[in-house]
DNA sequence: TTGGTTAGTTACCGTTACTTACTATAAGAG
DNA sequence: CTCTTATAGTAAGTAACGGTAACTAACCAA
């Protein structure tokens, strides 16, 4: 390792240490946040005001006696990242600062189910110059597109998306070749991953399993803020791990997979109730069927909670994580949940398992993959600032 | 960061490419090697070299033109790395230098299984005065005890271990109280995970899920040549994965664990034969019982198939290694294994399924805790070198 | 002997972060 | 109003680190 990697790898962490500390935090912080002395955050600080990467505020009035300090914060509106979104129901477009603020979101709905790529390319394009028109002379970090299946291992094409009957489509290849995206950092995401890492974003550095409803299940393993994603970039697959085997048929033509028997997919085959169906009315439908509903939650919650508690016990973790259609009936999925992890997690010998809802977000997804466009600056500012 | 770790990290990066060289190797190769430049390679050699923890060799004849190299090693028998094993019917000691060579190998075969701690602690004292006391100049890098069961989240207490009938057992506590043991570092592991260790020395920088037979079922995750600890030490416990909700009882008192159904203590409580079987007797037994050696796969290999599908979507690995007593078995375990994974592994659809036998060693978890007792040395060489 | 080739060293340089000491600006005590 | 104390930030000099360029060392082939 040379000397200039130790300087981007501590603009790196000056950079993530004002950006994670939620609040104007002065150069004395940020030196006692990283371990770096003073003189040394100072200059790392003045190289990444001058890059336009963070600002100075004005000097507020100091609480404490003392000299008051310079609050620093990442800069608004110097770089864009921007996410982008396709699903079922809809397409969208977020542009974000680097501080994660919103600075355009657009969402275009209509049925993109069997849609072609080049269909929803143009759709993308379009929604991707609206948002970037008025914003010509700031320099875009990186476009990150979220796709509902699974990608290649590397991350340009997608190899199957059930909920758009995509098999194979070459999308960043397709996108590229539009003006809009000419010369663009372009990256596609599996859906899953990218709404963990904006439950990341709410809860920096900690573990914990990650299960996301979106027509199918998905999901995504989190080991101390970073996001597994194994050697096709499959990692966290919870709704093709194997409840039954030779059981139901399940959409990915395998057998006795949990997304056969625990997913919004799966109980709306059950009722025959329409495709854009709620998922609170889907349960109150199946309630109604079942005649009441706690039996709902324990046809849910069973399976789900051996598959969680069994990936807890391999992975170690403690924590689940409950987002998409599950975010809603968390509490209600609650009890059952619990006594399946309290009679099959290990971790429950050492303390409560703990089973959250996900901090709410309109669309995860889209929030993820903004924040993974921008992701390059955070790893190595000194790159990014060579280049512009 | 500040620049000693910089000097910290180089020198760790050296040493390790000298040890993972497996032949002796010149300054310049491991400049290529470390993308160092050859006079910063010189000058970190240099300081490996003054510690006695590189030696040179004799210089060989060149087999092309040039000058000849100065064949580089790790140091033979300057530095001690001692590994100790707790098992039900041994306990045993093994000393190696830096570059993993045995210099000393001694096991006490027993019944220590409901054996006090005291009583297992004398013995392991005993072993290694026997292990060090012709060494005594020689500085030992520390100590570490494989034990068969599960560790607390410091690694210094047994919280279970059914095969020696152990629960909440201060073990290093109890060591460090012995003359023998005095002021040595001193750590204890998982057997499993040490096996897993092991078995990455022969495959450095591998992913692949580790499955480990030991009376019980244990296993480890591996991610890129480094073993998944997770929240409490844990990760990897596949013996405790759920096969059948409310199925089987098992030892560690859930019900449904694969342990409960797959393993060595399973099958021996079926057929009623001694405690010191050898599996391959077992198997025979059992495949008199069920009148053919197949059934008695199908027996195991199913629900192993499925824990090891399930564990490897998860974590999005394509690779298994079985350890231990699935070692012997695992060419005729294999083809039920793989039906099962190419039916329920999301990675058979890119490739097929690398299902692999532990490359042989006598006692893996043995190696392995030799090994994670030089790893502070080859980790930070620098602080080693300060403190002698 | 000479040229080619690879291994390794030397002397010097630029970069990086640290140390020490300083200035700046506030609150509170007397 | 002044002095003390506390905190924020800067300046100048230093030490450590790795890189560069050019060198020497040791061998082979012709």
């Amino acid at each position: 390792m040379q000397s200039s990697h130790l300087r981007e790898h501590n603009l790196s962490t000056v950079l993530r240490a004002v950006a994670g500390a939620g609040a104007p935090v002065s150069r004395a912080a940020l030196a006692k946040l990283t371990g770096l002395t003073k003189p040394t955050v100072s200059k790392l600080v003045q190289e990444l005001l001058e890059a336009g990467l963070l600002v100075e505020g004005q000097q507020a009035a100091a609480r404490v006696s003392g000299r008051p300090m310079i609050p620093l914060t990442v800069a608004r509106g110097t770089v864009l990242g921007v996410g982008l979104e396709v699903a079922a129901d809809h397409l969208a477009c977020l542009v974000t600062d680097l501080g994660g603020r919103v600075l355009h979101e657009e969402s275009r709905f209509g049925a993109f189910a069997g849609a072609s790529v080049d269909e929803v390319a143009s759709v993308l394009a379009g929604l991707l110059d609206a948002a970037l028109s008025p914003r010509r002379d700031v320099p875009v970090a990186g476009i990150c597109v979220s796709v509902p299946g699974r990608l290649s291992t590397d991350r340009a094409t997608v190899l199957s998306a059930p909920n758009l009957a995509w098999q194979d489509v070459p999308l960043v290849a397709r996108l590229q070749e539009l003006p809009a995206f000419r010369g663009a950092a372009l990256t596609a995401g599996n859906d899953s991953m990218l709404a963990a890492r904006t439950e990341v974003l709410r809860r920096p550095g900690a573990s914990f399993l990650f299960l996301h409803g979106e027509t199918g299940i998905g999901g995504a393993v989190v080991l101390e803020g970073r996001i597994l994603r194994g050697e096709h970039g499959w990692a966290g697959e919870l709704g093709h791990v194997t409840i039954t085997p030779g059981g139901e048929l399940c959409r990915c033509g395998r057998r006795g997979c949990l997304e056969a028997y625990a997913s919004y997919h799966a109980l709306r085959g059950r009722t025959g109730l329409p495709e854009d169906v709620r998922i609170e009315d889907l349960v109150a439908a199946t309630a109604e069927r079942l005649q009441s509903r706690e039996a709902v939650m324990e046809m849910i919650g069973r399976p789900l909670g051996v598959v969680l508690a069994n990936s807890m016990n391999v992975l170690d973790l403690s924590t689940v994580v409950l987002s998409g259609y599950f975010a809603p009936i968390a509490a209600e999925l609650e009890p059952v949940l619990r006594e399946v992890l309290e009679a099959h997690a290990l971790t429950a010998e050492v303390g409560p398992v703990g089973i959250q809802r996900s901090a709410a977000d309109a669309h995860p997804a889209l929030t993820g993959a903004a924040a993974t466009a921008l992701e390059p600056i955070y790893a190595s500012p000194a790159r990014w600032i060579d280049r512009h």
